[in-house]
DNA sequence: CGAATCCGCAACGCTATGGTTGCACATGAC
DNA sequence: GTCATGTGCAACCATAGCGTTGCGGATTCG
């Protein structure tokens, strides 16, 4: 099977990215390195305890890291679970292309093998 | 700047990606090409009108299609926005990728210009 | 025609999600 | 020591998400 538990995860990962408070905290993550929760928040819309709860959720799903430093907390952003997210999009895509194949296959063989 | 609405169109993307049950949906359209909503119901754990709701919502992120087909209707994937998906988690690991070029580059040159 | 499918709409319930606020606890700066 | 900053915990609220059921309207098949 290509799918049990493996799906689950996928969609975590993706239920992860699918906000966009959470999104914009992951480029921020993306382009300028490890923060803290409040450097995050500033130039954000929501409380800082908002941004908090998303990092947890993304934490959650393996996309950022917490280290703790002195008195405040950085995030990292962990770009291997961006690549699994990719691989299964190749996944799905890959399977649209065969199918493709197949159907092509199909109508350019008028005469399949009789018997 | 890189991202206004164009983030939340990826959020959408994500969000409809983001549920185990419409990424059933998505793989089994990928693997098998179009069917209908009650033939994705078949295998599933849920009722059709929930698997028609899914359909609808990645519909709304431009993931799926329909098309009449006599007293049936036949959704489709739309494996565009499945690139669409892609080409957003390149722009976050190029981002990273440049991010820590910086870094190393900081930490292998011990003495910056002075002055 | 009648029967069997398949779709579309609407009402409803439950839970999770995203957000807020308030306050107590560490830790670093002066 | 004192003050400022940053974090952690908890309660609370509103709404959107996911799922169900029930029923009426098309459309194909016999």
């Amino acid at each position: 099977m290509s799918t049990a538990g493996e799906r689950a995860a996928a969609a975590e990962l993706f239920f992860a990215l699918g906000d966009r408070t959470r999104l914009s905290v992951v480029q921020k993550l993306g382009a300028g390195g490890a923060r803290s929760a409040t450097a995050l928040s500033h130039g954000a819309k929501v409380s800082r305890q908002a941004i908090v709860k998303h990092l947890q959720v993304l934490e959650g799903a393996g996309l950022v890291t917490h280290e703790r430093r002195g008195r405040e907390v950085l995030y990292a952003l962990e770009p291997r679970r961006l690549d699994d997210a990719r691989a299964f999009l190749d996944g799905v895509s890959a399977g649209w292309d065969r199918a493709l194949a197949r159907l092509r296959q199909l109508v350019e063989e008028p005469e399949p093998p009789r018997r």
